[in-house]
DNA sequence: AATGAATGAGCATTCATTCAT
DNA sequence: TATGAATGAATGCTCATTCAT
């Protein structure tokens, strides 16, 4: 094997990493098999990454991105006149369109700030970033209610394995909007 | 070495496997470290469960006791007259005084339910008896609302590190109620 | 590869391990070196010796028994009336003439503990011992003093690379004997 | 990042080594760990010190510097008048006051001559350094075994963990001066 | 002359599981 | 029925070394 110059392989260590959580879980992330999903050689993946954490790190805060784009794209969510709780359902309702996998990765790596302290941070910039797309609309003390709120929904829908219902969750958004 | 009959080494075993979760995570289970906290030989953990989910699935029923005793005990829950939001946070307060650690480890034996299936039917029974135990203050789809947004609010005092704030769980708690 | 009840694994594993370091070093000492060289499976190693450290502790015990035995066999060491000092320069030009490579072995072994405080206690057995062999002829001082001396001697012999000198050690014994 | 020249960078590493030597023993000296101490660049060590035993030379060179230089700046060491025996126990008691942390690891490099022929003629160059103070005081024979006799007695205090006891030195010392 | 990227080998250790008793 | 012994697979991680710049 000849050594390569492959200036976006830290990338695609990321993106292998994701994949693999979604296949496998994080209990089923390790060095080895993300370099094999990645098709890299072992030592390529601790070179990037001195430690499984930091590997977690980064793909937590790119697979945060994706419901972070959804939400930042909606013109409805910025537009003080449209419909606050409505838009916050639809768009949930767009990200478990997505597809169950997706969220389930997503949430798994999401929650596992919970015992992962070095996720914390990375869990907290989530929190934060939608708290400011929302202080546009509401006050903050709002803001971190709903995303409280959208979160449980979300677990439910996860947890127990029902199918999201977006005219519930529209209705109790809107409560807690007031 | 004698062979004991000893009718409560079961038992003994789901509390070693709660203490290990506490200390080390799901991801620190095994039988050799299950047995070695509960002071039996590792053969004994094999024998009384058979795979690690067996054991996973006690010991989540096991934790759901906690809160749900702390809920069922609760005189005001139960009384049309008290104050429905009030009395739900003043749970989560004493909940929370009980020690992060403690909540961080019922929440993780719960969230585990995510990537593995078998302990599902586990939390839905958990939410089903939290909801049965709010159906005679509230409806349904209001009762389940509550739910999630109190374990919304666990979810960001636990992921993101903050204190619990008992007078905006009850404000937003009061907001969904209605 | 079958399964084999085999009681004296252990033995031939620590015997194993003493080759291992002498003919590598401490430091080219590897479950997997010991494994291949006992010819047993790499897990045998770690289940008999949990770790490094515990092998090395029981290496250690062994390999002490080589001069303690030496000393122990002398009948001249226990007569007063013998002279004390010749003895124990006469046995440890038996010592060296058991080979370099073996007192290389066995000091190499034994000032491991300088740096790894679970093997001190062995180390210090080891002292303990000659000091007793030696309480029928002098006081505890001068034991101490005398087995000082003769780890000096040895070291100069192995670090500097020279020959053993039976005079010169008979002489300075001699000096400390008084 | 602009390439610096940087005459002492050499010596920078040499006593980086000699810090990671003193924190995680020899064992723990890599030309990674080297280079994290020294805040240098992983190649800039290969670059300075193709092996690790090379680096350990200097090293060990440098070390046996401390112990030497209190040696050459005892006045009362080279005055014929002065206690030869009360002296030197002086002096080891004066460099184990230094720390048992430094005589550790001066041992340590000291004692890797064992086994690394590579660093035993500057393990030699130590003893016939000391000699060759000593020689103005007594004959050669002599010499090597107060240094021997010295040797064992800081052995037993590192080995065994005890503490140095000054006069039961000089009075052993004593002895071999005659 | 100097260095960052890269890689394959090797490490200690933990583990679920099997098997003989 | 219960359990200690045993083992092969896998894990996270460190490393000396090589190579292209």
């Amino acid at each position: 094997m000849t050594r390569r110059y492959d200036p976006r392989r830290r990338d695609r260590i990321i993106d292998a990493a994701i994949r693999v959580v979604g296949a496998k879980g994080i209990a089923g992330l390790s060095h080895r098999s993300v370099a094999a999903e990645a098709d890299v050689p072992l030592g390529s993946t601790t070179y990037h990454f001195s430690s499984l954490d930091e590997l977690l790190i980064a793909a937590l805060r790119r697979s945060n991105e994706n419901l972070a784009q959804l939400m930042r794209e909606s013109p409805a969510l910025a537009d003080p006149a449209a419909d606050l709780a409505g838009e916050l359902a639809r768009l949930l309702g767009l990200y478990f369109r997505g597809g169950r996998g997706r969220a389930e990765l997503e949430y798994e790596l999401y929650l596992a700030a919970l015992r992962r302290s070095a996720l914390r941070p990375v869990a907290a910039e989530w929190t934060d970033g939608m708290a400011d797309l929302l202080s546009g609309r509401t006050d903050p003390a709002t803001a971190r209610a709903l995303i409280a709120l959208m979160d449980g929904i979300c677990l439910q829908v996860l947890l127990v394995g029902g199918e999201y219902d977006e005219a519930y969750a529209r209705e109790m958004l809107g409560r807690v909007v007031g």
